[in-house]
DNA sequence: CCAAAAGTGTTAGCATTACACCCATGC
DNA sequence: GCATGGGTGTAATGCTAACACTTTTGG
């Protein structure tokens, strides 16, 4: 039995993952026909964010668990609600084709309500996802979205940002193992900045929430890199006994 | 014409107020029917935050300012959206009641787009919320709240603590001109800290955006303070060329 | 004169920054 | 042996934190 959508509540979800080089966003393909000037209609096809309406009777959490869980096949994943887009205009007139062929609303009156979570790109993933139609976009490639999505990737992309400098997130990105220099790479690519490595080696190893794992890097060209894991332990037993005019910080 | 509410989402707003010593929030009294266990029922009031559903044709956002503006006679207020609630779970029994008694409503299944604001308590403010059977509490002696509210409350301090430490929104909730004293009030009140006064007067005035005024305090049996006020300008005129590794920061 | 809050300086410790060279490996 | 990225130390600077006394006013 196929269950009842909410007309004026969807879910869309940014899924963020990390290659060890760039940061990707997970879209999928969507069909829909644009009219002319002259009547007739075109298929086209563009990107959005993976999503859908709510059904009925349904948290909305759980649709963007179920949501997230069609497209990665993942189930304890972290998902953090956003923000609700809502502006009136956020529906554009191809749009409206597009919902009534897909799910036969008629109405532009939806709001959105906007996740973000964060996945470990695996082999596994990286296939199921291309069953779904969906691809794993270089963020910074990414240019036009349908919708209004390029915008909730916006407001996405500046929490994950946020989130990478206060808490310890990066390791949701990176594989259980990864070297100093991957997750370098990664501060480098989200924060759109440039970091010294040997100053950033010493802020992380000296953090003490880093282990060297007895396993080195194999058959690259160069100096093999040390492989670590992060301690999530060690990190939620540190004291929160930190400063305090510190909590003062118009400017970083 | 009254305009037609739409019965699936509603909008609740925290509007926080600084008296000077200790942070408010806004609340409005409930009327509502309790059920007891002999089937009679019990006329009871409580408060909850100031809220409503939006209007079918309405943007959220309006809808946000619609209530605050009711509320406080306040147009061109700051206003952020936080966080959708939408646990199955969250309208009790008597708010069922009290939902139809006053909205005609019928259903559960109620989301709430939560909002907040800050706002400059002034008498004209003071005695335009008390017309509407709305009052100021302290945010510390809050207990119990209508339907999911204290909950609600909880989220926009958090976002609040956020705010304060990273951006200078104290003068958003201060009169025009305030005292060094009352800046740090509020900083101990909001963040819960406390502050070394040479310390905080050193950082804050150390900053360059406080400008002092020709006027000091008058009546006061004690060296009357300074007078100042913030300097927007110069805080947004403000390069960002700052700290990088200070970008980690799991432990603030 | 007394109470009450305003206002002021120094020092020690720590974190951040800038900067240049040797090491291990594959080809 | 050479190209490639891994890995290391030191010195200067700036920010934070701890801490106690004098000043100005009203009553």
């Amino acid at each position: 039995m196929v269950p009842v959508k909410n007309p004026s509540i969807s879910v869309d979800c940014v899924v963020f993952g990390f290659d060890g080089t760039s940061l990707k966003v997970l879209l999928v393909k969507r069909g829909y026909r644009e009219r002319q000037p002259d009547g007739q209609t075109v298929l086209r096809e563009d990107v959005k964010l993976p999503g859908s309406p709510i059904y009925q009777d349904e948290d909305v959490s759980s649709s963007a668990y179920r949501i997230l869980e069609e497209m990665t096949n993942l189930k304890q994943v972290y998902l953090k609600q956003l923000q609700v887009f809502s502006d009136p205009d956020r529906i554009g007139d191809d749009d409206l084709g597009w919902l009534n062929e897909t799910y036969g609303f008629e109405t532009r009156r939806i709001i959105s309500i906007a996740y973000y979570s964060r996945v470990k790109l695996s082999p596994k993933i990286i296939s199921h996802t291309a069953m779904r139609r969906a691809e794993w976009h270089d963020v910074q490639s990414v240019k036009r979205l349908a919708l209004d999505h390029k915008a909730i990737l916006m407001t996405a992309l500046k929490t994950l940002s946020t989130q990478l400098a206060n808490e310890p997130i990066a390791f949701e990105l990176l594989p259980r193992k990864f070297t100093i220099r991957q997750l370098q790479n990664l501060y480098e690519a989200i924060l759109g900045i440039e970091i010294d490595n040997r100053n950033f080696r010493k802020k992380i190893l000296g953090s003490g929430y880093l282990e060297p794992l007895q396993e080195r890097e194999k058959g690259v060209a160069h100096k093999p890199a040390q492989y670590y894991q992060f301690n999530r332990h060690a990190y939620e037993r540190e004291t929160r006994l930190k400063s305090k005019l510190n909590f003062i910080n118009w400017h970083d």
